[in-house]
DNA sequence: CGTCAAATCACCCGAAAGAATGAGTGCGTT
DNA sequence: AACGCACTCATTCTTTCGGGTGATTTGACG
């Protein structure tokens, strides 16, 4: 929070900055108003955003980190494009045989992916997969 | 998508107007310059915190209500507190006799819990129950 | 060219899951 | 007392999962 206040003041003093030098530059050079003004505008199109992620992204980021793909997890499992695809697919629901109608492979190739899936992710069951899969980052 | 461009370029055109109206008072009033550049600032704050809102915002609402149990659909699908148990421990991965033994009751109970849950929630597979439930607010 | 990983598919087998049906018990309401 | 409802359990049967194993193909890399 108090972290959150000290941002605040900075990008009020960046305002003031900003101003000056706005001010400066009008007097000095002949750029048309209209340029300086896109320039605020923009810049505070940019700080409105951050603001506003600021506010409401706190719930986010922690909650919901709006899925930020981990792929260090991935590589550092070893997990293939595939296997994901299927990963994904299970996490919709669907059952080994639709995944496979989905991705056009066989119900046999279905299975093998997930069963290394499964001793990749260190699970048992598609249910824990998914949860873990969750947790890890590997699917949103 | 289409929307969303539309809207982009809405607030283009509002920004054209508002230099266009900062620049006529500019030259009739004598307020001053930082006076309008600030109101600039203050609309394209704004207008940054809604595009920012507008980002991210829909993901966050849709996929992450920081949970609020959902009691009227519960009451609606006519969905039993055991049943909700049940369902809790299914989320977490538990195979059906592991819920069983951790509700003391006997796995074909377990069975028809599942099967009636099935049916309220319109699903046929634990794992579509877990999402639906999820989407309803029914478990975090 | 040999090697290795990924992707594909197959077969077997046991364990879960799920569907369908029936039924007993306890509890609160009418 | 009678009724509805949640909860419990059982049985049977079918489908799906998951483990284990092995095989082929393809593309990348040294």
């Amino acid at each position: 929070m108090k972290k959150t206040i000290f941002l605040y003041g900075l990008a009020l003093a960046v305002l003031v900055l900003i101003m000056r030098m706005i001010e400066y530059r009008f007097l000095v050079r002949d750029l048309t108003l209209e340029f300086y003004i896109g320039l605020v505008a923009l810049f505070f199109t940019a700080l409105g955003i951050w603001v506003g992620l600021r506010f409401t992204g706190k719930k986010v980021v922690v909650i919901n980190p709006e899925f930020r793909f981990n792929e260090k997890e991935q590589t550092q499992r070893g997990i293939s494009k595939r296997e994901l695809e299927v990963l994904g697919l299970m996490a919709e629901g669907l059952a080994n045989q639709e995944i496979a109608d989905q991705l056009f492979v066989s119900l046999n190739t279905v299975k093998t992916h997930s069963s290394n899936l499964f001793s990749k992710l260190e699970v048992s069951r598609r249910t824990q997969a998914i949860q873990k899969a969750k947790e890890l980052n590997l699917i949103p």
